[in-house]
DNA sequence: TGGCCTTTAATGTATAGACATAAGTAAGAC
DNA sequence: GTCTTACTTATGTCTATACATTAAAGGCCA
């Protein structure tokens, strides 16, 4: 049986996801809600907190509480760490390190100053392999400042990502999505023809307002696809490192 | 001055978010913070059900409170409405109507037959296009039986999309994000060269368990970015059309 | 009419105490 | 030794109560 404040509020969630309750619309206020679920007011107010935490619905004091009108166009994207995703596609995932630079962030670059700060920059730059065939071209930037233990790292076992995912906390990140052609050099280390399609996804990653690591993941076109997803089965709030 | 159970949270998590609490890391007891913040243990406890809600903790009973391993990544996608994207970039939206069918859907298809239900399908292909150069163009599949109104609607001033956006509900849509290459026809249409880079986004779009609409657009690789994001104070709201 | 002030209805915060529940831990049985 | 059982500890839920905080609503007065 699930405790009391989560059947109130899975409740009053159904009655929004469904449509009963449409935004604008006041719901009852606290006192009704107890008399309705037979408990006391702490409980009903638990339960209303946490719709209001994930952004359900809207409370105003003396006003009441109100369904609230919905962001336009908003679903949740998984970003899964590639070599789970791999696995899961019953695939054999390796991974190959390229490159791995120790270096200053280059004056020309605002963005590898921003990343830097006052240290230094760790450049990674590797391959992952499905089957031993080529999936994703990865350069990563990484502010030794933010992650000094990234430097000690053994990133030839294991890809810099997923040792970040392991190890590093972040609180914002932002994700930009395009197609690109390959050119020569990606052409060669993909496999596949110069000029040939492939999905690009640049990530940039902060811990409060310092920057943590910057990545582009560049994908064979026919070889990965993401998939992004909204239901009213409300998928729970993950957040983690990258 | 913040509420005590705030100041609680945000000092938790200012020393999680600094590295002083690293992954894995116990935090001290309940009875404890009381001590240390000279409160109730409902508050703490409130303090730390928030952290633990947007997954920063992990807390299991007689074992006590750490700080989260990391996990999986995902974030909020926005897909706004093109429309308003081309128009809040200062550019010049238009939109043209290639071809409008209505017909049943193909016997070969299983995805038609499962959109069109025991109606029919409206075929609706589409350009659009910011300044007048061609930005995407528009393969949507609209099931009859789930929105009637569309048979009628004068899509001539108005995308597909938009009509749908503000008078259909949907419960559900998945997002298949991907990159491909120009054929002939595409390439024509968009006028790029064929076997150019172009950004794939096909959508599905249930309410309930009836399928709505599905849709492909294909964007000019360098005209069009997707971008995420996930931030820790994020409000996550549901719902409106396409 | 329009601006100010008071009332009041709703949510927001906090407390103390009680009992429930899960999962390590240690004691005991074999 | 290993399995089982009972205990202990930390979190989880819930109640009843109190007072704080806002902002809507209405009244007062110029």
């Amino acid at each position: 049986m699930m405790p009391l404040h989560e059947r109130i509020r899975s409740s009053i969630e159904a009655r929004i996801l469904s449509g009963v309750l449409a935004p604008g619309d006041r719901l009852p206020i606290e006192a009704e809600l107890m008399q309705d679920f037979g408990c006391s007011r702490m409980t009903v107010n638990k339960a209303l907190s946490a719709l209001s935490l994930v952004g359900l619905i809207d409370r105003r004091k003396r006003a009441g509480t109100f369904v609230a009108r919905p962001r336009l166009h908003s679903m949740v994207l998984d970003v899964p760490d590639l070599a789970q995703e791999v696995a899961r596609r019953g695939q054999c995932y390796s991974y190959e390190l390229l490159a791995r630079t120790l270096r200053a962030p280059a004056k020309a670059q605002p963005d590898e100053q921003a990343l830097a700060g006052r240290g230094k920059l760790l450049e990674i730059e590797s391959l992952h392999l499905a089957n031993n065939v080529p999936l994703a071209l990865e350069r990563r930037l990484v502010g030794v400042i933010a992650v000094p233990a990234i430097v000690t790292a053994d990133l030839d076992v294991e890809a810099s990502g997923t040792w970040l995912l392991r190890n590093v906390v972040w609180t914002e990140a932002e994700t930009r999505i395009s197609a690109m052609s390959a050119d020569k050099r990606i052409g060669e280390l993909l496999d596949v023809e110069k000029g040939a399609a492939c999905l690009s996804i640049e990530r940039t990653t902060w811990r409060g307002k310092e920057q943590i690591t910057s990545v582009q993941q560049i994908f064979v076109a026919d070889a990965y696809d993401l998939v992004a997803r909204f239901g009213s089965a409300q998928a729970r709030t993950p957040r983690s490192t990258d």
